[in-house]
RNA sequence: CGCGGAGUGGAGCAGCUGGUAGCUCGUCGGGCUCAUAACCCGAAGGUCGUUGGUUCAAGUCCAGCCUCCGCAA
């Protein structure tokens, strides 16, 4: 098939490699412009124009779809389907229309749960044990149209969402090589989502990854640390230094008030919600290199009792 | 030149206003104990990131460089 193929990060890359080697002809990448990155601010390349240039695919990065020129420059090529993994635009209606097999997604969830921006993370938040992938047929909603073909996947106990979006990016590749070639022999039939069902997972917020310990169980704490890995990493503050949480287990229950330091010996327990208690395994201050509990405590002792607050 | 923190024995940290390094953990040896990751005694181990400067004297002050990290993006 001749496609457009839309997408920016490195989750959006497998999925292009993969329409390549199986002899798709793409025809032409979009993805989000160059941006700064890191301490220095040095201008990147998203991970997705890398590859295509590697493939001489040509590249473009407008800043917006809605001027008339990406349209054009998409009837100009003429695709068969565009094809869009985490690209961060909306499409909006004239290009939807443009390909004859339409617009296909591959979204991180199990639609219609967990529509929007940030699905990999909010499904290990909330403690879901299974998730998957979605292709769909894109309309003018976000995350709204009509399903084509999905892909399960279980989630372990403690996958972290940087794992999960490893594993979900190479099944999205295959799930939607899988869509295009179903699409062409004409054997799918998409499917409404059910809207009763639909759910939202809305873009993720740095203060959303703060660890309130008396307001949070051990099992939501542990679901927090697992799903806002890597980024943004949940945290606490202890005297004013910002703390992240790399790793944690649940600990066993306690009487103590919640927030509480309950042993801060050999490794580190609090106290949470409901008489429940973290182990707070691997942990880094700001300023430093991850390092487990005990090393921290080494160096920064913090007397049982103490009560971890919100300053 | 976006803001800021940091590089000290194996690990994590102290070391304020300059005079040759200390804490917790670990390691090794010994002791106690039915036993121990617990306790007691003792020991080993540091060119204090790097280069240059100030000084009678610098981990401690000044400048440059390298590396790591937090924020921001």
């Amino acid at each position: 098939m001749k496609l457009v193929f839309m997408g920016t990060p490195d989750y959006a890359v497998n999925t292009l490699e993969a329409l390549i080697s199986a002899g798709h002809n793409v025809a032409a990448v979009f993805a989000q412009p160059d941006k700064p990155v890191g301490r220095k601010h040095i201008i990147t390349p998203p991970p997705v124009k890398v590859c295509a240039e590697n493939h001489g695919i040509a590249v473009y990065q407008p800043n917006t779809l809605r001027d008339g020129k990406a349209e054009e420059i998409l009837k100009e090529i003429a695709p068969d389907a565009i094809v869009v993994v985490a690209y961060g635009k909306i499409l909006p209606k004239e290009i939807l229309n443009i390909p004859k097999y339409g617009c296909v997604n591959g979204h991180a969830s199990l639609l219609p749960k967990y529509r929007g921006a940030s699905p990999i993370q909010w499904c290990i938040v909330c403690g879901e044990t299974e998730t998957g992938v979605t292709a769909m047929k894109m309309d003018e909603g976000m995350d709204t149209g009509d399903i084509l073909k999905t892909a399960k996947t279980e989630i372990g106990d403690e996958e972290t969402a940087e794992e999960l979006f490893d594993r979900l990016s190479g099944l999205t590749a295959e799930l939607l090589v899988n869509t295009l070639s179903d699409l062409e022999k004409g054997n799918i039939t998409p499917k409404k989502q059910d809207e009763e069902k639909a759910s939202y997972a809305p873009i993720i917020k740095k203060e959303m990854a703060f660890l309130d310990f008396k307001n949070m169980t051990a099992t939501e704490i542990h679901n927090a640390v697992r799903g806002y890995y890597s980024w943004p990493c949940a945290y606490f503050f202890l005297e004013n230094k910002r703390i992240k949480v790399i790793k944690a287990a649940v600990a066993d229950n306690t009487n103590a008030k919640a927030g509480t330091v309950i042993k801060s010996t050999d490794s580190l327990v609090i106290a949470c919600k409901d008489g429940t208690a973290i182990e707070l395994v691997t942990v880094q201050p700001e300023g430093s290199k991850p390092m487990s509990a005990k090393q921290m405590l080494c160096g920064r002792p913090i007397a049982v009792g103490t009560v971890i607050g919100c300053e």
